[in-house]
DNA sequence: ATAGGGTTAG
């Protein structure tokens, strides 16, 4: 007995297969290959430790004639953290086929996270299934991996429904489904999650904050993120690397660098993800050449540059028209890194190229390139004929677009605001007439604001606000001394992506940043700063308007739209006029 | 013997 022991704390010590192998001659030779706690801790080893091997659990596991719940269990769940997780459902498969051993609420753990990470929706919902028959319906971490199961197989109601239906949820389980809202794109539901967290009284952590600072980045919701970072400070959680990155992301999303940059100069440990963000957030701001020497410092550290790290310097490169530089660094990612351009790098410099008016340049290189099968290349191309007012070269990215029956009604808008320019009436007439006759889908727009920690969300024409009626007279009257100020009401082309599927009175001429900045103007302090972020680019009318309203009422207006940052202030914006 | 939750870019 006490031999069996001695064996098992030898293998609780195993850190290489060399010396497992050493352990199991051992076994073998004393006769103690049939031991079941032995074969387990072997089996176990070797399936899931990082210094194990896949292939020789495998051995291992046909030598067993009778394999009980432990060792289908270290199978499935070695296979499931593998890179082909599927194997692990087919490993349950067959362990279901035999029939000889029960699954138990591990098995349907590592099962799920199979389902998970393969894609497989079908299985998930069939283990559901066997969860209740089985008994472990109740079970918090068989249920916690069932919400992420669902989530990543793209059913976020059920993984809700799942949620709903736990009889105890703790910590564990809360974080769970906030990050499964937050990872599925819908931020303000994973902030409304928190809320009813708060009733439940359990506190936060970590893996809280950090999902919540995910889901501020992306709303804009910087007072929010300011209370997380001061208890982050006061709880002691400032030292966890993934809540530092979290912040830094967060403050260079909402607008504020000196706060990124501040929590980036006190982090003790940084990671690739605390450099990224730091570059990724002075490139979307345009600060291309400090970008760069964070990137120099990070090399200096040793840190190995991932391909994000290039899209944040290339993105600031082409913002700040640093062309010689951002191709330099282009070449680089591949030569000294052999990380290989991806379309969005592809993309930043038809961006950096078009930017800096050099769109013959762009055009060659896109054809030189092996993405000119991709929209978003063209559509880029287009967007900087627009700064540039280059019909010929815009005509080119239309045709490409239509090439690739891609075309949408931002594109459409583009191009008429180009023949616009250009004096082209005609042009820009065939442009309104070709939105008219296409049907195209649509994604709606949309503007947040963030007032006394609330989120306040509004979509073209909107009147769902509780306070629609005071919203809408604050717009008049907020309109009417901008026109003072000088602001012209563009009869533009209203971007058709903005529009509403009920055309209610003639409210839906208003763009949702119109209403969001009223809204603002009305519900803060005299010169506070208003903070809107979009899901869209911000309209030629738009930007007029928040520029006089910024002179008019003195207040900085800070718009975050789908690539890059609208400082308003005085009157005029930071990206003097070229967006 | 063994489990579940976290960040950038899309």
């Amino acid at each position: 007995m006490s031999r069996i022991n001695g064996i098992l704390n030898l293998l609780q010590g195993c850190n290489s297969m060399k010396r497992l192998q050493k352990i199991q001659a051992f076994v073998i030779v004393n006769g103690y290959q049939d031991d079941l706690a032995i074969s387990n801790k072997l089996l176990s080893f070797c399936a899931i430790s990082v210094s194990g091997s896949l292939a020789y659990a495998h051995l291992l596991f046909n030598q067993i004639n009778n394999p009980d719940t432990a060792a289908w269990n270290s199978m499935i769940r070695g296979l499931s953290q593998s890179p082909s997780p599927l194997k692990a459902i087919l490993c349950y498969n067959s362990m279901m086929f035999e029939g000889q051993s029960r699954p138990d609420d591990y098995t349907f753990s590592f099962l799920l996270k199979a389902c998970e990470k393969s894609k497989a929706e079908e299985k998930c919902r069939e283990a559901h299934g066997s969860i209740i028959r089985c008994g472990y319906a109740e079970d918090v971490t068989v249920c916690t991996n069932l919400m992420r199961s669902y989530s990543a197989n793209t059913s976020i109601e059920c993984a809700q429904k799942v949620f709903d239906r736990m009889t105890q949820r703790d910590l564990i389980s809360w974080n769970a489904m906030i990050s499964c809202y937050s990872q599925a794109g819908l931020h303000d539901e994973a902030l409304k999650i928190y809320d009813q967290m708060r009733i439940s009284d359990l506190g936060l952590d970590a893996f809280t904050l950090v999902s919540l600072l995910s889901s501020c980045a992306h709303v804009g919701a910087l007072n929010f993120g300011v209370h997380m970072h001061k208890f982050a400070r006061q709880n002691g959680f400032l030292n966890n690397v993934f809540v530092g990155n979290a912040l830094i992301d967060m403050y260079a999303k909402c607008g504020n660098l000196d706060g990124a940059r501040q929590v980036f100069d006190g982090m003790r440990r940084r990671d690739v993800f605390t450099w990224n963000s730091m570059i990724v957030g002075l490139g979307v701001h345009g600060h291309g050449d400090e970008a760069i020497q964070i990137f120099q410092q990070m090399l200096m550290t040793g840190i190995h540059p991932s391909s994000v790290t290039f899209l944040g310097l290339l993105c600031g490169c082409s913002h700040q028209g640093l062309v010689e530089e951002g191709l330099k660094y282009f070449h680089m990612m591949r030569s000294d890194f052999s990380l290989k351009p991806g379309t969005k790098h592809y993309g930043c410099m038809v961006d950096l190229y078009g930017r800096a008016g050099k769109l013959e340049e762009a055009l060659e290189f896109i054809q030189r390139s092996p993405v000119g099968d991709d929209p978003v290349i063209w559509r880029t191309l287009l967007g900087a004929c627009k700064i540039h007012r280059n019909v010929k070269t815009g005509e080119i990215g239309m045709r490409n677009l239509v090439r690739l029956e891609a075309l949408n009604a931002g594109d459409c808008v583009l191009l008429a605001a180009i023949y616009t320019q250009a004096g082209d009436k005609q042009g820009a007439a065939r442009m309104r007439k070709l939105i008219r006759s296409q049907k195209f889908k649509t994604t709606p727009g949309w503007s947040w604001i963030e007032v006394d920690d609330r989120i306040h969300r509004f979509v073209v024409g909107d009147r769902s606000h509780s306070d629609t009626e005071e919203i809408y007279s604050e717009l008049k009257d907020v309109i009417h001394r901008a026109v003072l100020a000088g602001y012209v009401e563009e009869e533009s082309l209203t971007p058709v992506s903005e529009f509403t599927n009920e055309q209610s009175e003639n409210s839906d001429r208003y763009h949702s940043e119109k209403l969001a900045i009223a809204f603002g103007l009305a519900r803060t302090p005299e010169g506070n700063c208003l903070r809107i972020v979009k899901n869209l680019r911000v309209c030629r009318d738009c930007h007029s308007f928040t520029k006089f309203v910024s002179k008019a009422f003195k207040r900085e207006i800070i718009v975050r739209d789908r690539v890059r940052f609208h400082h308003f202030k005085d009157g005029s914006c930071s990206c003097n006029d070229y967006w």
